[in-house]
DNA sequence: GACCGCTTGTGAAAACTATCACAAAAGCCC
DNA sequence: GGGCTTTTGTGATAGTTTTCACAAGCGGTC
């Protein structure tokens, strides 16, 4: 069979299509255009029908497409008709922050497992999550079925804990570490590094965006 | 005078790149090829010589680069040779983070106000910086010459702050709130949406980044 | 059932980004 | 100073993503 690849930035639109879907159809929307969600997501409408074309064709000429069963189609194709597993590596104020997010919950993501190497922390529960001991990992991970791990440790700690992650066989990585960290190649690895979002504001007002040619 | 768009994802580069030298200088390294550079950052070396080459020439054929003169230079590019001003609008547990997070200030970023509308909140002090009513933004924001806002709220609080930061005179905002908000073109706006990155680790997980061809 | 207004689905074109590959330095050694 | 090695800077090339533009399909109306 042939396969097509998804581009990054299209599975994001899908996201962000899934999220304003959401609220159309809390709102008892039946239907909607291309045209009227390019508007309300600030994208352009053929790139909305591109994007959903790569999966088949759920739209109807002259209608739009019928809220309930795209939101569910594409709820699906990001793999979200299920729940997953995920652990956080670190107890700090950014791992708290992301525990009580409830946007992870809502969309299937349940935080089945927290490490921390602080004696101070261990032991403590968030919800009713019990923080482990980071040094129980690869045991915790196992039993509990961890598909996704999470890491908000302090950089220095980043690579060896997502060495761990993979061992105890962990299939995918957030890291919000401010470092690079190497993984297997069939382990699918993204960073979030808040730092260099705040840099390139800086740049943009620094330089409106565009800096003079130097030749 | 002629300008050249720099694309956004040569802008996070630079800032990746500014990271790997503040390391290599530490370790009192003089000069740094394109090749070491772009095997440390896990980009190609033809990359890191065209991202440099927008802004000038500052290698050395046969040598390399040297390694403080490129950190001054992109610290400067990145308009990281000055302090800015930021706000933090919620003061949640992500707001708490980020303000603890030491990489802002290390960068140049300053929290110079925090704001929420809790009145159990205002009123205490995170450091040196004391929560105000979200009521008084548009006074603080002028006094304490605010460039850049953070908008950590919920969801439905984040259009009427982004109006607030805007009206007061923000440059830049960077957006955590999961939805749209709307600003005027002069203003940046950034989004970041921790949902949307675990959804597209879920997408490449289900999918292993490639679906059917749908003919 | 023929026309009309609207909206999809999609090839083709345009715009943008990354990679290649090589001539042109620069340092070094004899 | 000539030859050798290394590495930059950059046109040319290849690849990817977005936008354009329009035929085809659908529902409604007369």
């Amino acid at each position: 069979m042939a396969f097509r690849r998804i581009s990054d930035s299209a599975v994001r639109r899908l996201s962000h299509y899934l999220r304003l879907l959401e609220s159309f159809e809390a709102a008892g929307q039946r239907t909607i255009s291309s045209d009227d969600l390019a508007a309300r997501g600030g994208m352009t409408s053929a790139q909305v029908r591109k994007d959903l074309s790569h999966f088949g064709s759920f739209g109807k000429r002259g209608l739009g497409y019928p809220v309930p069963v795209l939101r569910a189609r594409i709820t699906e194709i990001l793999g979200l008709d299920k729940r997953w597993n995920v652990c956080l590596v670190g107890a700090g104020k950014l791992g708290a922050a992301l525990h009580q997010y409830g946007g992870f919950r809502r969309q299937g993501f349940d935080i089945v497992a927290i490490f921390d190497n602080d004696s101070t922390r261990i032991g403590r529960r968030w919800g009713d999550v019990r923080i482990d001991d980071v040094a129980d990992l690869p045991a915790v991970v196992r039993a509990r079925r961890v598909e996704m791990g999470v890491i908000v440790t302090p950089a220095e700690a980043a690579q060896e804990v997502a060495d761990d992650l993979v061992r105890a066989g962990v299939e995918a990585i957030l890291n919000f570490a401010p470092r690079k960290v190497d993984v297997p190649d069939e382990v699918i690895l993204r960073d979030v590094n808040l730092a260099i979002e705040l840099e390139t504001l800086s740049f943009a007002l620094t330089h409106k965006g565009r800096i003079p040619t130097t030749r």
